[in-house]
RNA sequence: GCCCGGAUGGCGAAAUGGUAAACGCGGGCGACUUAAAAUCGCCUGGCCUCAGGGCCGUGCAGGUUCGAGUCCUGCUCCGGGCACCA
C-alpha cells in the first residue's frame, strides 16, 4: 500500500472516536492545559481554508501538550445566533433553527475531517436551550448587580436589518454587516455598565500574556485620560453653571469661549430670544444629520452662539457660548471650555467665527496653529513660568480650593449597547409592569417597573414565528408582534409584558469557554470544582479582528463572575495569540467588456501593465476606454516559457498576479473539501502551518501543498519498501498500485551521524513548538526525513561540487530510536500518518499520550565544528577546528589562510576578534 | 490626521548583532521508464571572470560597531485599526 490518506484518514478518526481517546476528566494528579479556538458561526458557506489555520495550530499544541503529559482541554462549540441566519428566514421562511443547525452539521463534518483532537463530548451551542438558560442567569446575575438598565438612548438604526447596532458594528456610518445606511434615533435599550470595570480592565491586562498591539488597542479603546472637571458660572443666570471637562485645566487662562454639544441639556435655558431661531435651527440640522455627512464634514467646524456668556473663573472674564456639533453629547461633560491657543479643533472653529485666540503655552505660534505640545505657562496668572505637568498640578489644587473644579478621570469606553431588535437572539428573561416598557422603543412608553422572571422561569423561550420580517412603520422588533407571547401574567396573575428585544450575539460568547468545562450542568453554569481545575483558558486563538469588541466584553462579563465568586481568576484568557488571514491568489486581467455578462471572445483584453487607475474605474493607457478588470484561478492560467503567467487563450498576455482576501467574485477561494480530497487532511494541515509564521497573512497556494504532499510520502517510504512484486500496472484495475512493504527499522540507535541528526531534530521541533514556530519545525522534520537514510560521512568533500550525487546514494538504514522519535515529533502536526506508522512499528496504542522525546544532550554538541573566517567583517573562507578549540588556536588556523594572507598582503592584522564556536574576525 | 504592523531571490519564507537566502514552490539539467506520470539526484540572487576567484546584494538615505536583514535617526511604499473623545 503506498501512502494514501484517504484510506488512513477516516480509519484514524474512527479509532479515535470509538477509544475516546481526546476525552478530557478533570485530574487532579495532572496539570491541565486548555486551549481554545474562537468558535466560529456556522454560515451557510461552510468552512473555508482561513478557519483551519487556528484551529491547526490549536490542535498541534493541544496534542503536543498531551504528550508532555498535560492534561489537555480542547473543545469545539458554535456561536450559533446570529444575523445570516434571520436574514434568510426573512426571505425564505425557512426558521433559523433549521438553518444554523444545517450548518452545524455542515461544519461539523468538515472540521472533524481535518482530524483535529476535540473532546467533541463537550460540544455546545449557544442556541441550544440548555446553553441560553444559562445565558439568561448571566444576565441576571448582571441586573441583579445593577449593571444592567434601560435607558432612551439615541441608537444606531439601520433600517434594512431593522435592527439597532452598536456603535462597533457601524463602519463609516453603514453596517458593518451589509453596509446599509444607519441613521441615529433615540430608543429605549438595554445597557450594560461596563463603563464601571473600566480601570479594572484596563490594569488587569498588564499580567497577560497577549501581544501588545491588542493590549494597546484595548488601552485606546477604554480611553482613560486625566483631567479636571471646572464649572462655568452663567452669566445672569445665578446658580446655573456649565461644567466641563479638560485634560488641559493649565490651558484655562487661555479660555475665549465655550461650546456645548446641541443635544446638552442646558441648551434650551440659556439661549437669548434673539438667537433662539438660529439655535433651534441649528439642532434641527445636527440631529437629522446622517452618520456619513458627518464623515463627510469632518474637519469643517460648524455652529451657532447662544446668546448667553459665561465667566471663566480664573479671570473673570466673560466669555460666549456656543453650540456645535464638534462637542459630542457622549463625552465627558458634553461641554468644553474652548482654548483655541492649544487645541487644533478649537483653533479652526474660532478661525471660522473669529473668536479670539490667546497664547498660554509658549512653544508655538498660535497665529499659524495651535500649539498643542508642553511649554511653559504664560499669561496665566499664577501659573506663569511653570511647565505644563506642574501647571495642570497647581491649576487642579487651585480649583478644588475653590471649589469650582476637581481633578478627575473620563473614558472613551461607553456602556454597552446590549439589545437588539431581532428575532433570533436571547430573550431577556424580564417583564415590565404597567403600559409601555420596551417594545424595541416604538411605543417610548412609561417607566414601567421592570423585574426578573423567577430563576424556575428560565430558560425563556422563543416563540415560533412563521414570518420574521421586522414590521414596516418605523422599528418595530418581531416578537413585539407576539401578542400571545408578549403578554402574559406574573407569579401573582398580574397583567404583564414580556421584553421584545433580544440580547446581541456577544453574549453568547461572551461565555462559552466557562462552559466548556462542565457542559453537561443542569443545576449550575458550571461547577467550582470544574473551573478551579481548568480556569483560565492557557492558550486562546483567534482572528485579530476580535481584538477589542469580543475579548473586551468576554473580560467584563469574566470580571462580573470573579466578583461574584464563580471564578476564581481576574482574566479569562491568559496568552492570546491571533493567526493571519489565508488570502487567495488569482490573476487579473482587463477588457472593454463593460457589462457584467461577458460575452466570450468578443472583447479585447488588456495586460495591467496597459491599464491605468482612475476615479472612474480602469481605463486603457493607449486609449483611454473604460475597462473591467477580470480575474482567473491560478488552475485556469497558462505560462510562457519563462514560467510566467498568462492567459490560457492568448499566450501573448501576461497576467498579474493578486494576492487579497477570498472572495467568490475574485475565483480564489479554497474549498478545505477539495484539498482534503486530493491530498488528506494531515497535508492540509502541515500545509497551512508551513507557509509562514501563525500570526502572519499568507497567499494559498495551490501548487505549494504539493511539496507538503511530498514530504509525507517521504515520511511513509522511510517505513516502506517498494515491491517489485508482479508486473507494475499490469491491468490491475486502472490504478497502478505500487505495492508497498512495510520495512521496519533495525533495531538501536544507528550511526554517530544518525544519533546526532535525531537529538538536534529533537531539539530543534520542541523549541519551534515551544514558541509556536511551526513552520521551522515542519522545515527540520523534512531536513531529517531527508538526511536520516543518506550516509554523510561519503560525500563531504571540501568544495562538495563533483559527483556528489554518486557516492551519495549509498543509503544507511533507519535505526529503531530515529523512526520512533521522528513519528512521536511528527505527530502533533500530521497525526493520521503518525498513528499509522505507530501501529505498524508494532504498538498496541494509540501515540496520543506517548511521551514527547527527549533529545541525548551527548549528541548536541560536536567534536569539531566550523570556524568562519573573515577579514574586515568580510567572508573569506573557513576553518575546521576542535569544538573545545583555544582563541589563540584559532586565530593562528584563520591567519595561515591562503585566501587571508593574500588581502592582508604581508600586514599584520590590527586585531582579532573571535567569537566562541562561532567566527574568527580579522581586522587589518 | 493619529496609532499599530510590515518590506529579504521569480514566489511562500529562514536567519541568539557573527557564513544572508535553511525548508518549500516554481524553473533547469540528469537518472529510472518504450513513453509519460510518480520518484530520486544535482543546479538555481545579480554582475564580471581563462581558471583561482572577484564585485554587488535584505525598500531608501545616514549612523553606531571589528562586524548590521537584525540596533539608532530620518524618509518611502504597502497592509490593518481608530477617527472632531476636549
Amino acid at each position: 500500500m503506498a501512502y494514501d490518506p484517504s484510506l488512513i484518514e477516516p480509519k484514524w478518526q474512527a479509532y479515535w472516536e470509538e477509544n475516546q481517546t481526546f476525552r478530557a476528566e478533570i485530574d487532579p494528579a495532572k496539570p491541565k492545559y486548555y486551549v481554545l479556538d474562537m468558535f466560529p458561526y456556522p454560515s451557510g458557506a461552510g468552512l473555508h481554508v482561513g478557519h483551519p489555520e487556528g484551529y491547526t495550530a490549536t490542535d498541534i499544541m493541544a496534542r503536543w501538550m498531551r504528550m508532555k503529559g498535560f492534561n489537555v482541554l480542547h473543545p469545539m462549540g458554535w456561536d450559533a445566533f446570529g444575523l445570516p441566519a434571520e436574514q434568510y428566514a426573512i426571505k425564505t421562511g425557512t426558521h433559523p433553527r433549521d438553518t444554523t443547525q444545517r450548518n452545524i452539521a455542515n461544519f461539523k463534518r468538515q472540521i472533524k475531517s481535518l482530524g483535529f483532537s476535540y473532546d467533541w463530548s463537550r460540544e455546545l451551542d449557544t442556541t441550544d436551550p440548555r446553553y441560553v438558560k444559562w445565558t439568561q442567569w448571566i444576565f441576571r446575575k448582571l441586573f441583579e448587580r445593577g449593571l444592567a438598565y434601560q435607558a432612551e438612548v439615541p441608537v444606531n438604526w439601520c433600517p434594512a436589518l431593522g435592527t439597532v447596532l452598536a456603535n462597533e458594528e457601524v463602519i463609516d456610518g453603514k453596517s458593518e454587516v451589509g453596509g446599509h445606511p444607519v441613521v441615529r434615533m433615540p430608543m429605549k435599550q438595554w445597557m450594560l455598565r461596563i463603563t464601571q470595570y473600566a480601570d479594572r480592565l484596563l490594569e488587569d491586562l498588564e499580567g497577560l500574556d497577549w501581544p501588545e498591539p491588542i493590549k494597546k488597542q484595548q488601552r485606546d479603546w477604554i480611553g482613560r485620560s486625566e483631567g479636571a472637571h471646572v464649572r462655568f458660572a452663567i452669566i445672569g443666570q445665578a446658580g446655573t453653571a456649565i461644567e466641563v471637562f479638560t485634560t488641559r485645566p493649565d490651558t484655562l487662562f487661555g479660555a475665549t469661549y465655550m461650546v456645548l454639544a446641541p443635544e446638552h441639556p442646558l441648551v434650551a435655558a440659556i439661549t437669548t430670544a434673539g438667537q433662539r431661531a438660529a439655535v433651534d435651527a441649528y439642532i434641527e440640522r445636527s440631529a437629522r444629520k446622517s452618520e456619513r455627512l458627518r464623515q463627510a464634514e469632518l474637519g469643517e467646524k460648524t455652529g451657532v452662539a447662544t446668546g448667553a456668556f459665561a465667566t471663566n473663573p480664573v479671570n473673570g472674564r466673560e466669555i460666549p457660548i456656543w453650540i456645535a456639533d464638534y462637542v459630542l453629547a457622549g463625552y465627558g461633560t458634553g461641554a468644553i471650555m474652548a482654548v483655541p491657543g492649544h487645541d487644533e479643533r478649537d483653533w479652526a472653529f474660532a478661525k471660522t467665527f473669529g473668536l479670539p485666540i490667546v497664547e498660554v503655552v509658549s512653544g508655538g505660534d498660535v497665529a499659524k496653529s495651535a500649539w498643542t505640545g508642553h511649554g511653559r505657562a504664560t499669561a496665566s496668572g499664577f501659573l506663569d513660568g511653570l511647565e505644563t505637568d506642574a501647571a495642570k498640578r497647581k491649576m487642579i489644587e487651585w480649583l478644588e480650593a475653590k471649589q469650582i473644579g476637581r481633578g478627575t478621570v473620563t473614558y472613551k469606553l461607553r456602556d454597552w449597547l446590549f439589545s437588539r431588535q431581532r428575532y433570533w437572539g436571547e430573550p431577556f428573561p424580564v417583564v415590565h409592569y404597567s403600559q409601555g416598557g420596551s417594545q424595541g422603543g416604538s411605543q417610548g412608553g412609561a417607566d414601567g417597573r421592570v423585574e426578573l422572571i423567577p430563576e424556575s422561569a428560565l430558560p425563556l423561550l422563543l416563540p415560533e414565528l412563521d414570518d420574521f420580517k421586522p414590521k414596516g412603520e418605523g422599528f418595530e422588533a418581531p416578537l413585539a408582534r407576539v401578542k400571545s407571547w408578549i403578554e402574559t401574567t406574573d407569579a401573582k396573575g398580574e397583567r404583564v409584558l414580556r421584553d421584545a428585544n433580544t440580547m446581541p450575539q456577544w453574549a453568547g460568547s461572551c461565555w462559552y469557554f466557562l462552559r466548556f468545562m462542565d457542559p453537561k450542568n443542569d443545576t449550575a453554569p458550571w461547577s467550582l470544582e470544574a473551573e478551579r481545575y481548568w480556569g483560565p483558558v492557557d492558550l486562546y486563538v483567534g482572528g485579530a479582528e476580535h481584538a477589542v469588541l469580543h475579548l473586551l466584553y468576554s473580560r467584563f462579563w469574566h470580571k462580573v463572575l470573579y466578583d461574584l465568586g464563580l471564578v476564581h481568576t481576574k482574566e479569562p484568557f491568559q496568552k492570546l495569540v491571533n493567526q493571519g488571514m489565508i488570502l487567495g491568489e488569482s490573476f487579473r486581467f482587463y477588457d472593454d467588456d463593460v457589462s457584467d455578462s461577458a460575452r466570450p471572445g468578443a472583447a479585447r483584453r488588456y495586460a495591467s501593465a496597459d491599464v491605468e487607475e482612475t476615479d472612474d474605474g480602469p481605463v486603457a493607457k493607449s486609449d483611454g476606454r473604460a475597462l473591467k478588470a477580470r480575474w482567473l484561478h491560478s488552475s485556469k492560467i497558462a505560462t510562457d516559457a519563462n514560467g510566467n503567467p498568462v492567459h490560457p487563450e492568448d499566450p501573448a498576455l501576461p497576467l498579474e498576479r493578486v494576492v487579497e482576501k477570498m472572495s467568490k467574485s475574485k475565483g480564489n477561494v479554497v474549498n478545505p473539501d477539495d484539498v482534503i480530497r486530493e491530498h488528506g487532511a494531515d497535508a492540509m494541515r502541515l500545509y497551512e502551518m508551513f507557509i509562514g509564521p501563525l500570526e502572519k497573512a499568507a497567499p494559498w497556494s495551490t501548487e505549494g501543498i504539493q511539496g507538503i504532499y511530498r514530504f509525507l510520502q517521504r515520511a511513509w517510504r522511510l517505513f516502506h519498501s517498494e515491491e517489485a512484486g508482479g508486473d507494475p500496472s499490469e491491468e490491475s484495475g486502472g490504478r497502478s498500485e505500487s505495492r508497498d512493504t512495510f520495512r521496519a527499522p533495525v533495531p538501536g540507535t544507528g550511526t554517530l551521524e544518525q544519533r546526532r541528526l535525531t537529538a538536534q531534530t529533537i531539539a530543534g521541533v520542541t523549541d519551534d513548538l515551544e514558541a509556536m514556530r511551526f513552520n521551522t519545525a515542519i522545515s527540520k522534520l523534512m531536513v531529517f526525513a531527508r538526511d536520516i537514510t543518506k550516509d554523510m560521512t561519503k560525500d563531504i568533500t571540501k568544495d562538495g561540487t563533483k559527483d556528489a550525487g554518486k557516492d551519495a546514494s549509498s543509503e544507511l538504514a533507519l535505526p529503531r530510536d530515529s523512526a520512533e522519535a521522528f513519528i512521536l515529533l511528527l505527530a502533533p502536526m500530521a497525526p493520521h500518518l503518525c498513528e499509522e506508522l505507530w501501529q505498524r512499528l508494532g504498538h498496541a496504542e494509540s501515540l496520543a499520550y506517548a511521551p514527547w522525546p527527549v533529545a541525548d544532550p551527548a549528541m548536541l554538541v560536536a567534536d569539531e565544528i566550523t570556524l568562519v573566517v573573515q577579514v574586515n567583517g568580510k567572508k573569506r573562507g573557513e576553518i575546521r577546528v576542535p569544538v573545545d578549540v583555544s582563541d589563540a588556536e584559532a586565530e593562528s588556523g584563520a591567519l595561515a589562510l591562503e585566501a587571508v594572507q593574500r588581502i592582508l598582503e604581508g600586514r599584520k592584522p590590527k586585531k582579532v576578534i573571535v567569537v566562541k564556536g562561532r567566527l574568527v574576525n580579522i581586522v587589518g
